[in-house]
DNA sequence: CTCCTGCTGGTAACCGGTTACCTGATCGCT
DNA sequence: AGCGATCAGGTAACCGGTTACCAGCAGGAG
């Protein structure tokens, strides 16, 4: 109604004839005030449709920054999960908290955390696997030492962890076993050639699931077969491409494909699809993730606790948790203090078939 | 390295031995300064690592807010898509963006546009579709006036357009000519009896689709039927339990079915599924908005712009565009001229199955 | 050799809040 | 009635930047 441009705590001290510490403190409200100050500075706030500016709060008084949340984007349903689960617990704990998108580009991520820096963010979850070299692990470890000195916290989400000394929180999914439990699925249906499909040598989270794949494959007696892993970006055009090659260079030589994730199973899928193969009667095929072409696709994945990943970073974030034995599963990998892992579990669908005994 | 807490300009100075305006003009870049102070300058911004307060610019300078934008969930493809386009051109834009949630809660939406006024963003995007009652208009019309005092611009998406006199800026997709060219499709294909899953009365962009749909069945000379137009929310399980209720119900009574948005369509396939019809050879079915469940359910359903549309909102937002009648399809709604429509086409697949003349 | 001009860089006011410190008034007590 | 204790509320310093305004100094003109 009476909007008007740029009202300032002074303007509404004038309005209701106080000084402007009352007015600020009404608005605090901790402080003690007649009853009679309040409703002057109250109804003056409502008639001037006074908003107090943030910046200036946040440049006199130290009050509780924001949380932020950097993934790769969002349009990839791993990431919107946990994003929202991030964004879930920070309102569930009063926290403005927002999503920033690097489009997988490191310039921009680094951009975006100078940004968080310059907006003095409370603290900064980094989430999504990366390739690790020496220059990403130089990059985190001057981010970390940078936001701690500002105050701020960092956390890593499904990132493998630094060094010890390196101030930032880690939390992140059991690759490893989940990936050894899908694979035990398929090869107690019987299936013995088994595809794994998502290789990306140095991309933790890969490593961790072909880890899985492997041991599982070992402790069964089957001997690994570099032939059955091939390489592919964790994203649906990938895993078509790579199986549309695989396809055109012979007739498949697997009967089941380990995929690296959805994505890459549902890519797959349409390969096999357009090349008259059906799934699950002639190829079993079975995911990572659990994210949504998964229940379309009927297909048996392994399902990621994405919420509870998203909730627990801010937790950590907030320091609500302390990192050590607390709540969940087996470690990943360096049994640094500072790392939470979360447990996965198989869901079962109609993408596997049982082989009859040979 | 030699990280520090809480460096301030001041500090800067000291180290560099020149005076805090050199400081701020070496980093604000314009103001002419000798080569000799501007490395003493930036040498001691190197070894305080030194980072600006982002607060205490904004409050001492006019500088570019951030641009917000707020969705119901990011979960939902529908909304990362459009978000994704927000990022995009705004990263282009070289502004910041962050996205916020309101999980469709009208008290959360309240709190976080009134944060992003106390945060003086430059622009609100506000996106999706609702059930406009006169408590909304109202709460929007008082958004509008707020932000517009404030100073900051809001971009509705996907939303009917307020008043005449509201300060808003509205860009959406065409809906009805979206849901006429679909029907059609089906129509031309030979389906007469064509079940409409997704009503929702007062829901704008539901009221849109249903129109469309109504105009080309009556352009084709086929009765409407109250009993082919069902109700449903906007997701996967509300389009899996009606087409569940629906079927047993009675044996279908339609040989098509046109779905509010792709969600519902997966939705109502698993029901057909599960109840051992087959799409498309014993039940046709389109969907709307192309988002990822369709292209793995092979399903025929109309594409939407959604990265355009985010796109479109930031230039609106930041004054790059000026709504009236620039550049595309048909007006959808009231003619306000502050209103933009971008056009959709459809995507054939195979969901759609040709009946033989009866 | 002055005086003016142009350029560099310093001083201090300001952005809009918060809050330490202080004042003036009210109240209870002796 | 006189005293200190208590409490509401005002004054002003401060948060960390930006920038209007001004001063000092060098070089060119007269």
């Amino acid at each position: 109604m009476t909007a008007s441009n740029r009202v300032t705590i002074r303007d509404v001290a004038k309005r209701a004839g106080v000084s402007v510490a009352t007015v600020s403190r009404v608005l605090g409200g901790e402080y003690p005030v007649l009853a009679a100050t309040r409703n002057k500075v109250v109804r003056a706030v409502r008639e001037l449709d006074y908003v107090p500016n943030a910046h200036a709060r946040a440049l006199s008084a130290a009050r509780p920054g924001a949380i932020a949340i950097v993934v790769n984007s969002v349009a990839v349903p791993y990431y919107a999960l946990i994003a929202q689960g991030v964004e879930e617990q920070a309102a569930q704990e009063g926290r403005l908290s927002l999503i920033c998108t690097t489009g997988g580009d490191t310039g921009r991520e680094l951009s975006i955390v100078r940004l968080l820096r310059e907006q003095r963010a409370e603290a900064v979850i980094l989430v999504g696997s990366v390739v690790v070299d020496d220059e990403y692990r130089e990059r985190m470890t001057e981010y970390a030492h940078a936001l701690a000195a500002a105050g701020s916290r960092l956390v890593l989400c499904g990132r493998p962890p630094l060094g010890e000394g390196v101030p930032a929180l880690v939390v992140g999914f059991d690759n490893t076993g989940g990936a050894h439990a899908v694979t035990a699925h398929l090869l107690s249906a019987g299936h013995r050639r088994i595809l794994y499909l998502g290789l990306r040598p140095g991309h933790t989270t890969s490593d961790s699931r072909v880890a899985g794949y492997r041991a599982a494959l070992a402790e069964h007696g089957v001997p690994a077969d570099p032939d059955l892993e091939v390489e592919a970006e964790f994203d649906r055009e990938a895993g078509y491409a790579a199986m549309r090659r695989r396809l055109a260079a012979g007739p498949p030589s697997f009967t089941a494909v380990f995929a690296g994730n959805d994505l890459v199973a549902a890519g797959a899928i349409q390969a096999l699809r357009e090349h008259g193969l059906r799934v699950p009667d002639d190829i079993s095929i079975v995911g990572y993730d659990d994210v949504p072409p998964a229940q379309d696709l009927d297909l048996t994945t392994v399902h990621l606790p994405h919420d509870e990943l998203g909730r627990t970073a801010v937790r950590l974030a907030l320091g609500r948790l302390t990192p050590g034995p607390p709540s969940s599963g087996p470690m990943d990998g360096a049994g640094s203090a500072r790392v939470l892992t979360l447990g996965t579990h198989i869901v079962v669908r109609g993408s596997v078939r049982r082989l009859g005994p040979r």
